[in-house]
DNA sequence: GTTTCAAATGCAATTCAGTTGCATCTGCTT
DNA sequence: AAGCAGATGCAACTGAATTGCATTTGAAAC
């Protein structure tokens, strides 16, 4: 069993071609994938909406988060490396590239404190960049 | 000559009612807001086209500036406060709340150093939060 | 190895934010 | 008052994402 089957039961999930192959897709890259990223990659072997619930159900079960890119579309990505060497999972950093549209989990020692007006409760404080990736520079 | 008509004359930009509308609207709030918002508060009296276009182009002078809310649908805040205080007009955090989903632009004092790897060029870095603003706790 | 069934998939249709093309209207300059 | 670049309104379109429903399938029970 490999590495993607194995998540798929360790969570209670079906272990389907459409998710083993999602996982190990997204495994190979570095950066967030998309949507159409994913479908063009399937080139018909699955349904666009199979793509779309695949993607909803991984990261229900945690094992992938979403990421809006500059464009409002949402990316998805596993970032075991950030993931796995801090306590709380997404305490890393998302790159933006203002060209290519990719975002790449990045990991981030040290968040600064924030104060926030009074009446606000905070959950989470998220750092993103912005600017050029090595592959568009 | 009001605030919203000098700020429309100053850039370079007729002053319609629409836009003037839009900017008042704005100035009401403490929070982003979204076309859907500003379509309610019209009410028939602009076409949904005007107030995207209105938006864009408050946003392409620089009068407002967007950002995208949790579900990546766009909103648009003027904030003068936190930007006058700073010279990066983007240098403040943007507050999202989980219930309402409004943003809110709060000024922040420091920003992480942040390392990206070799290839990667910065081009500027945002700080936001998540959790439950004081209308919705 | 069958049977069984909840869960997953495929297909069609729909929603919703945002954009584009084009004709008409209106601030603003002269 | 005239002229016109730019703003508006209307209709149609795009692209991401969702929903409903019939069919198929993974995996557990037999």
């Amino acid at each position: 069993m490999d590495r993607s089957a194995h998540l798929l039961s360790e969570h209670g999930l079906k272990n389907t071609p459409v998710r083993r192959k999602v996982l190990s897709f997204m495994e190979e890259r570095k950066h967030a994938v998309s949507h159409a990223e994913l479908e063009g990659a399937f080139n018909g072997d699955a349904d666009r909406v199979t793509l779309y619930r695949a993607l909803n159900t991984l990261e229900e079960k945690g094992i992938v988060h979403k990421v809006l890119d500059l464009n409002g579309i949402a990316r998805y990505a596993m970032c075991q490396d950030a993931c796995t060497a801090h306590i709380h999972n997404d305490q890393h950093l998302h790159f933006h590239c203002n060209n290519c549209k990719n975002v790449f989990c990045l990991s981030v020692d040290d968040y600064p404190e924030v104060i926030l007006p009074a009446g606000f409760m905070l959950s989470k404080i998220q750092l993103s960049a912005e600017g050029i990736c090595d592959n568009c520079k």
